[in-house]
This record gives structure tokens, C-alpha cells and sequence, in this order.
DNA sequence: GTCTATAGACGGATAGAC
DNA sequence: GTCTATCCGTCTATAGAC
């Protein structure tokens, strides 16, 4: 079920998320996967040609992860400040805490200015992703008369980005997330006294 | 002057900061200075030593930035809305365009997994400056009774997160810096709006 | 598809002349 | 303090046996 050229891509991801593309050898990859290093270049012409698989499966993994939001769906009892809060904390435990979602980020934070096409994808991931799923969730308050009206694109981001940065601060700390959970609880607390109706 | 230790340094911190450090070659750094590889040798003992140095004068950088930011005072006439914008925007213009700020940026950005000190000036830099300067600007808001009172240090997130998450798109996407300069606008805008006593 | 062997360039770092 | 010359290791990539 794993093929070779799979366990490439993963060990490829593992080390180029620590290291960086550059700083990573072929020889790394090849001990991770457990072949000799002349032996990728059955699967793959260059190690550019890795981050290009890299990259392409990454583009598809987002496409249907920003699909999949648009069909978020609001609880059927309404959304509560608590029951915000700990939906917010959820998520961050859980990108916090999956391997994979993190070597991700890491991999586009190191690599986003030496690569067009990792910018591309850190915009949308970090940025236009967030920024969408948040407006949608403010739609979705403001509608049901929980929060007062505004700028809804703002609200967004006053809601969003500062979890942004707690997350990226538990990245470079991850021994600081049980005080970002609750800075998490503290910041919706303070938005919703803000905009609540 | 400008004496040759110092030109290796900022020959260094352009190249570390564009491709990284392990990516960036002793040679690169010399043709950068115009001399021989060879002779880095005779101002520093290897590349490491390069980088601890470029982190020892960032953090004295630092430490003299965080406390002129802690003597930040008030305007005489008070703080209005569009003066907090037109300051926060004049604050992200330089910062965006001052070509030293924006090489430490991603220096520290690209290289904070891999390097703790860097990390632990990421977090300074980026996180505790950024929310304690502006904590003193949103306590002198509601003391001058601009603003309602409320959780200090979330509102500071709530204001100053927004802007850094812009700010780093603009570093992936400089081409975008007049459509974050509105955004910043409407951001500050509608945080007033929504914190106005 | 994996292996050994190797090419050829480049990496960091050192020795010693000037 | 800068130079030339060199060491030796590692790098990406290829050739060819199995």
C-alpha cells in the first residue's frame, strides 16, 4: 500500500520541513527510507523533482480541505461564546498535535521565500483560508443575531489572526500551549463582550 | 569605517536571509565582500561563528529597540481613530521598506526551527514587543477614556495580530501593500468602532 | 528497482607565502 | 589581513551490473 515512491515523499517531508530543502541531502532521504541514494533517482529525476510531488500533492490536500470548509455547518442549537471557545481550542490542539499538518506548516514557513508556488500555498493556507472560514462563522453569528453588525471581514480577522500568532508561537514553543489555550479562552471571551448583541 | 567584519556581516545576513544559513556557502559570502573565502578565516574562526555573531548584534538591536518602545508617549492633543491608522500604517510602511528590518524578518523567520536563539528573538521580536507596545497604547486609550475597559492584553492581540499577519503577507506579496494598507484602515476603523466608549 | 562505483562540482576549513 | 594552494568530505547525479 505504501510504495516507494510514497515513503520518499514522506521521508522527504519530514526532513525537509526540519531542515530545509537545501541543507537536506539525498543521502538523508535515502537512510530515512532505507535504499541507497542512487536508488530514488528510479522514482524521481532530481531532488527538485521531490518538492515539485511535494508541492503538487500539498496543492490537492488544501483544495479539498478549503472545499470541505465551505460546507461548514452551523450546530443546530446556535453557537455560544463557550462553545466557541473550546470549538477554537480543539482546532489549534489539533493542528497543534498532527505530525503531518505540522511539518506542513513548518515546511512553508522555512521554504516561503525561496519558492513561488510555497508562497502561493502559504497565502492560501495561512491566510485566505483562514480569513474565509472565519467570515463565513461571523455570517453565520451576525445572521442569527448573536453578534452585532460590522465590518465582517474584519471581525474575521480580529478573531483569527491573533490565534494565528499563537499558533505560530507554539510552533517555535509547543511547551507554552497550555497558556495559549487559555489566552484562546481569554481572547474569545473579550470579542464576544466586544460585538455580542 | 566599514570595516571588513562588519561587511562580512551584512554580507551574511543578505545571504542567510535570501537562502538560509546552511544553504549559504563561505564563498558566497566572500565574492559578496570581494575577497577570498579563504580570508573570512582571519575575522571569523568558521561559518557558525558568522551567525552568533549576526544573533548577538540582533539581539543588542532588540534590547535597544523594546526599551525606546517602553518611553513611547502620548500625543499631546490625544489619539483619534484616523491618527491611530495613519500611525500604524506609517509603522508598517517602514518596517516593510527598511531593507535591514525586512532581511532580520526573514532571517528569523526561516531559520527559527533550527536555531533557538533565533527562536527566542522571534518570539521577543514578533510576539511579547509587538502585544506589550501595544498593551501601553491601548491602557493610555482607556485611561484618556478613548476606549472601554476591558481585558487590556486581548485587545492589544485583537489590535496588533491583524496587522502582523498582513505585514507577512507582504513580505511573501509586496505587491499587495496598498490593499493592506485599506485593510489596516478598516481594521482600526472597526476596532474602534467596536471598543469606542 | 535496487545495488556498487564513480564522476565532477562544491562544501568548510587550514597552511604558509607575502 | 589577504592571497594561493590544498585537504578531505559531501553533494547531486549517472553508468552499468544484477
Amino acid at each position: 500500500m505504501s510504495s516507494t515512491k510514497q515513503r520518499i515523499l514522506d521521508a522527504a517531508l519530514d526532513l525537509f520541513s526540519a531542515n530545509g530543502f537545501e541543507a537536506t541531502g539525498m543521502g538523508q532521504i535515502a537512510d530515512a527510507v532505507g535504499i541507497r541514494k542512487s536508488s530514488l533517482y528510479s522514482h524521481f529525476a532530481s531532488k527538485q523533482e521531490i518538492l515539485d510531488n511535494l508541492i503538487a500533492a500539498l496543492t490537492e490536500e488544501f483544495e479539498k480541505r478549503s472545499v470541505l470548509s465551505r460546507e461548514r455547518e452551523t450546530p443546530a442549537g446556535g453557537i455560544s461564546v463557550d462553545g466557541l471557545a473550546e470549538s477554537i481550542k480543539n482546532q489549534i490542539r489539533y493542528v497543534l498535535h498532527d505530525e503531518h499538518i505540522v511539518k506542513v506548516r513548518k515546511l512553508m514557513t522555512i521554504e516561503q521565500y525561496r519558492n513561488p508556488q510555497i508562497a502561493a500555498l502559504q497565502t492560501k493556507h495561512a491566510y485566505t483560508d483562514v480569513l474565509n472560514y472565519n467570515r463565513s462563522l461571523i455570517n453565520d453569528l451576525i445572521e442569527s443575531s448573536v453578534l452585532i453588525d460590522g465590518d465582517r471581514e474584519m471581525m474575521a480577522a480580529q478573531l483569527a489572526f491573533p490565534v494565528s500568532a499563537w499558533l505560530n508561537l507554539c510552533d517555535r514553543e509547543p511547551e507554552r500551549e497550555q497558556e495559549v489555550m487559555s489566552l484562546i479562552e481569554r481572547h474569545v471571551s473579550q470579542f464576544f463582550s466586544a460585538y455580542k448583541k
